[in-house]
DNA sequence: TTCTTATATTCGATTACAGGCATATAATAC
DNA sequence: GTATTATATGCCTGTAATCGAATATAAGAA
């Protein structure tokens, strides 16, 4: 059972629902997430990490990026989490809005994106 | 988004996991579930509070009692959700334990279930 | 009314988690 | 080697969640 409680306690947190949400979009680098959610690096990053413990994402290194994308389900549980962020999340007005964002960075270069560095993204 | 975030963090604790696989079994009440679980009166039942403000289960009073059962899920998340504590709880050894206790309890004329008072349960 | 039983809630302490800032690591270019 | 860029991590603080113990509430019996 602690994989699963991992996994509940993984989807506790308003900005890692944020970060999956645009994963479950397309495969997307740190610097891509922290322009489109307009959170600083460090706080992606360590996001990342508890989804990646947790066993909800994916990464792959291609030179200096790393790309992080939603892992293969492996389990009715993961199958189910893969189901809620289609279903539920993609309705939302405010990952709706994520997602818009997102695919505005994506026209950027990457060297243009905007980075954040306070709290400008809220508080979670 | 909130509403699915109150779920996610109901559902990321051991002890309310291991309540609502009781309660998938079947309805109890709070002194079935300490007696099941081993657990104090008053952590069982501020964990059901929480479950309930999630909207996860639901409460009925006959007499002194109030009856816990799980709440007809309303919407594709809460349909996941029991979907889960059937197939990968259930299968769960712990959970297992909790259920045969629990079966065990039933037995047991209410006035002289066992309650627990300390940490006897474990940790969370 | 008082007494008992079942459940809920308050209190205070401890622990866990998220955040910012600074720094470390890792890959690449020079 | 140094410099630069992308990402990860250590340290600290503040906030939120959990716990046990005690107390409050609510229903029923006498």
């Amino acid at each position: 059972m602690k994989k699963e409680l991992t996994i509940f306690k993984a989807l506790s947190d308003e900005t890692r629902l944020r970060i999956l949400v645009l994963l479950s979009e397309r495969e997307l680098c740190v610097c891509q997430l922290e322009a489109a959610l307009g959170l600083s690096q460090a706080r992606v990053s360590r996001h990342l990490t508890v989804l990646r413990n947790a066993g909800l994402v994916h990464d792959r290194r291609e030179g200096l990026w790393i790309f992080y994308s939603l892992a293969c389900p492996e389990n009715e549980l993961e199958k189910s989490v893969h189901r809620i962020l289609k279903s539920c999340f993609k309705k939302d007005r405010s990952f709706k809005e994520d997602i818009s964002n997102m695919r505005k960075c994506l026209d950027i270069p990457r060297e243009e994106l905007p980075r954040a560095q306070g709290n400008r993204g809220g508080k979670a």
